[in-house]
DNA sequence: TAGATTGTTAATCGATTAACAATC
DNA sequence: TAGATTGTTAATCGATTAACAATC
């Protein structure tokens, strides 16, 4: 393994990290193919095959010359990575639109994700159900997190309430955070924070679109 | 202008430009603060104020010695870059869950986003109305986009119905696509794509998981 | 066997960090 | 002026690419 480090954990560069989640998405989608090759990945990632091969020699998986890749075993050695296999006890805060859109996603189940419990701090939407759920007061968030021995917590609520709801999770003994209000949460250090930021992505989207309007701008004032 | 191209347009790191984004979003937070550090920018991202000072002295703009960067002028700037203030007739397909909260999302008009229309194949949810906007059979795309002159196209649809949109959008002359479907989009060079994958970003989360685990286990098996 | 495709090593390129100069 | 903080240059580090060896 060239990658081990002395503690026995694998290391990845994080830019590999970022691409071996893609691979896993290309190889999902898959209908039911046997193998793919190192071209096939890229072309469709808009990537270089060898950058492709180079990011999964970092795993302990081997592909066959002139075959490519298993995508059954690859798939499982990335799930295996990524630890989708695993089960979590989930709660999720702020049942408004982009709240009731999660609790609702079809794909939790598949990464292990078990949603035990949605709470708002709305009295109106408390009682109410979404799914087969009912909508909790936040006082039992300490309950319910330790009940169902919740590691996960979701936070949906507006951006105003995100700092506030997330320091109670953390005090009721959440061990990671999925962030979906657009704000940059202030969390102790042992806590995982993985945003999911519609505003950063939306930069993102108009940042595009104004490189392409430059250069079209260069292209018009530039004598041919 | 260290960073100038010769067709005059500025180069960014892309790492760079990720941190930007970030930027942007804590001096958008900021309440009515006159001027950061970059210290203190770097305190609440988790990282250098090195780090912050470099990324800065790429754009056209200089902070004050012992004062730091005016937030008013630097968010000015860094709009600027991304082209938040540019305007944008959008269009929105796919108008379950998801696609209702993101049509509803408050912070749209803040980046020059305005939703024109909202397209759903299924016949019994056109007619409806989410907010002010009556919800479009797919049959009307050509025409409104044409007619509003629309430029981005929102796909909240199935991932199974996902590529089949993005075709059609395409298509009917739309340049940019902000991807919501959880699948790689195959679309042409010229089109801007913005993927903002709910499961790649699940990935991250039981990824970081899976590393907590792992080194607990390390330090539970190290003996002391 | 020849050919296709993977895997690895070395070279290049790019990004981060460190050191320090500039300046308010 | 002294001190704090920004800005820049050079050194280091890390990631990507290129070349080619390995192998089915």
């Amino acid at each position: 393994m060239p990658n081990e480090q002395e503690n026995g954990l694998l290391y990845f560069p994080k830019a590999t990290l970022d691409r071996l989640k893609l691979y896993q998405m290309v190889l999902a989608e898959l209908p039911d193919k046997e193998n793919i090759s190192s071209d096939e990945i890229a072309e469709r990632l808009k990537i270089t095959p060898e950058q492709v091969r180079k990011d999964i020699s970092y795993i302990k998986y081997n592909g066959k010359p002139k075959v490519g890749y298993h995508i059954k075993t690859l798939l499982e050695e990335l799930n295996r990575l990524f630890g989708t296999t695993n089960k979590n006890n989930v709660i999720l805060a702020g049942v408004g639109h982009l709240g009731a859109a999660i609790a609702n996603y079809p794909g939790f189940s598949a990464y292990g994700m078990e949603i035990v419990a949605l709470f708002d701090s709305d009295p109106q939407k408390q009682g109410t159900f979404v799914r087969d759920l009912t909508v909790l007061p936040i006082k039992d968030l300490r309950r319910i997190i330790k009940r169902f021995k919740v590691e996960i917590g979701i936070i949906c609520v507006p951006k105003e309430s995100a700092q506030s709801l997330a320091e109670q999770m953390v005090a009721c003994g959440i061990r990671a955070i999925w962030n979906f209000a657009p704000i940059i949460l202030r969390v102790p250090d042992d806590i995982v924070v993985e945003d999911e930021n519609i505003s950063i992505s939306l930069l993102g989207l108009k940042h595009k679109l104004e490189q392409r309007r430059q250069e079209r701008q260069i292209v018009k004032n530039t004598p041919s």
